[in-house]
DNA sequence: GAAGCTATTATACGCTTGAATAATAGCGAC
DNA sequence: GTCGCTATTATTCAAGCGTATAATAGCTTC
């Protein structure tokens, strides 16, 4: 019996190479044709293997929607420079790759369908959505308070979830029907609203 | 043997019944555990019935899906009254229910999740899309000519785009996690944003 | 009220699913 | 080298899936 050779790997990697097959699949099959069997024939592996490394399917999956929602996040996190430009970047991030793919929002839309069944994936979305929010409320606070028009706390929050609603609304759109749109139109428009909205041009 | 007794239903009236079934299966348990069975329980009848009104589970679906685009967009569209109240009306109803309801947002996502796996979605989100906008870009002409501030075709279009996105983005926070905003929050953020994004006040 | 049509039920089939178990091969320690 | 640990493969299982088919019960027509 010819048994397939293979690579013992360090369980941190793997776990991350499952994770990563996990996503590709949901993208591409969707929910229901991620199965154990295809994520594994994506990562290279049989599929006990999964069961190796997480409880259970379901269980991979939550923490599958972790690392999306980390990496829808993360981005527009590290940005630096002054108030202006980190603003204008923390925008700009949005639109373009990797975070402006229609992969990114098939996995989003996948796991937000799920919120109202699965009380664990409401949760972590939850965070994810108030990290984006606050993250987001603060940057817009430093940035009127550069620009010499300082806000309140409440201002600010009013600001973040006009402006995450409008990013999030156009990132939707953009990645689902890019086509619909002309080049670098998208990022324009969010730039160009975001200035209406808070009455501020952003450019430092 | 004892076999069920039961109601020979009109054709439309029990294609209607089996659609509403799929989609209360789909937003309650995702789109992985609405299967021909649960639908055919929660419409009241034994599975073997949604073969004799549809070729496939996926058609209907599909169909199911054309009924979800279609009671979000048509809600929006039947708004009487001059430019103003319509455009107000137009987006106010986005965050009353039912369209402003997790059961919508969960079917949307759904759906939204698959249109990369199947082009037929991807049409029936396109048109959806389309119309929501192009209604939008409408009311905002006529809005614009009324208050004596006329715009061009593609000024429009790209206010259509901003507040499509805008009122998008918060309908879907605000159904996922409503206990994030305080009561008429939503709706009060909105129409400042929308009066910011063109310059305007709205009421008339 | 009997006949005929078909919407509906009931049952069965072949496949795929997530999971459990047993066998084995890679690899570090010594 | 070879021993021992365990990551990985291979195989199996019961449950649930979408679908196919045959029997039947509700209407309509006359």
């Amino acid at each position: 019996m010819n048994r397939r050779t293979f690579h013992r790997a360090p369980e941190g990697e793997r776990r991350q190479e499952l994770i990563e097959a996990t996503l590709d699949c949901i993208s591409e099959f969707g929910l229901k044709g991620a199965t154990v069997r295809q994520i594994a024939i994506r990562a290279g592996v049989t599929a006990g293997l999964v069961r190796h490394y997480f409880d259970s399917k379901d269980q991979m999956v939550a923490e599958a929607y972790r690392a999306v929602i980390a990496s829808l996040t993360e981005k527009a996190k590290n940005v630096e420079g002054d108030p202006a430009t980190r603003l204008k970047e923390f925008i700009a991030v949005n639109f373009t790759e990797p975070v402006a793919d229609s992969r990114s929002v098939s996995l989003w839309a996948a796991f937000i369908s799920q919120v109202r069944v699965d009380p664990v994936l409401a949760e972590i979305h939850r965070e994810g959505y108030l990290a984006f929010r606050n993250t987001l409320q603060e940057l817009l606070s430093e940035f009127l308070a550069a620009k010499g028009r300082p806000a309140s706390a409440e201002e600010c929050r009013r600001h973040a979830i006009a402006i995450n609603g409008l990013v999030d609304g156009l990132w939707v759109e953009g990645c689902l029907a890019g086509d619909l749109f002309r080049d670098g139109e998208l990022v324009s428009i969010a730039m160009a609203s975001v200035e209406a909205l808070i009455g501020l041009p952003i450019e430092n």
